[in-house]
DNA sequence: CTTGAGCCTGTAGTTGCTACAGACCTTACA
DNA sequence: TGTAAGGTCTGTAGCAACTACAGGCTCAAG
């Protein structure tokens, strides 16, 4: 890549480095359509610009507040071509708010269970095992 | 399979259907060693019985819980051939709660964050929208 | 001019299943 | 005895969301 070329602009791994994601993980949401092809060098080599850094920290952003792939495209503008409206933004993240909760209340049935047997284990070696026990019958709700 | 192959044992479809799996992962499990080869007919129809019963109902118990194959392949005593130590046992469990806390831990540290930006959307037509300036921004932490 | 790093492509692997397609077997009923 | 419906057999492909090569170019530094 020439000087001319690069002109300001950033290579993948650049946008790798200033974003913290991993190098082929770029490629990929450009397969997926994420990320807007970018223009090239003449050899090839992808010219990433500033909209692709803000693009990109966006999505791992979203996704590290755990919004599936199909929220962020919708978040995007990708789904209907358009900008999302205030309103779909505000559904979706309170969909993806729902679906959190639930997923804590479900790991917090688990840690129950497991902080319960485990209390019952005192690690020396008697015959039965109370959390294999627990596991082989159930008890709880 | 004739009334003599039978004999009191299952068909993977009655595996199935009293473990509440799915028929195909029954093969899934079997195929990566979780469940034993089972008896077959002389027409090449699996024979199950109350052994494998207990023992996928013990690994489905276990994927409720959360544990990894992994653990599970331990806590049968996959691992080293012979059954595990009441120790072992117990260290899994507790690796495993440690994981489940810090999930739980994660989760909430997001439900906070959505929580936050949800509520600050009014779900009006406004040009900024809070919930996309907060990805695009992060504040927290 | 060479060397090493970086980039390009396509493809395969990961985890834990799930879902076919096409062939074979069994059971029920006439 | 025939046949139709359903069950089972195998191998293989697909899912999400990446990640990691292999084999070949290209670029920058010394």
């Amino acid at each position: 890549m020439t000087d001319h070329e690069r002109e300001s602009g950033f290579t993948r791994g650049d946008l790798a480095r200033a974003t913290g994601c991993n190098i082929e993980t770029i490629r990929y949401y450009e397969k997926t359509g994420l990320l807007p092809d970018p223009p090239r060098t003449g050899a090839g080599y992808r010219i990433y610009s500033a909209i692709h850094v803000r693009r990109l920290r966006f999505i791992l952003r979203a996704r590290e507040l755990g919004f599936p792939m199909e929220d962020i495209r919708g978040l995007i503008g990708l789904e209907d071509g358009a900008a999302p409206t205030c309103a779909e933004v505000r559904d979706r993240t309170e969909r993806h708010l729902a679906d959190v909760r639930a997923r804590i209340a479900d790991l917090r049935r688990i840690e129950a269970v497991l902080a319960a047997t485990a209390s019952r284990c005192s690690g020396a070696d008697v015959p039965d095992c109370p959390v294999l026990d627990a596991i082989s019958n159930p008890a709880d709700r």
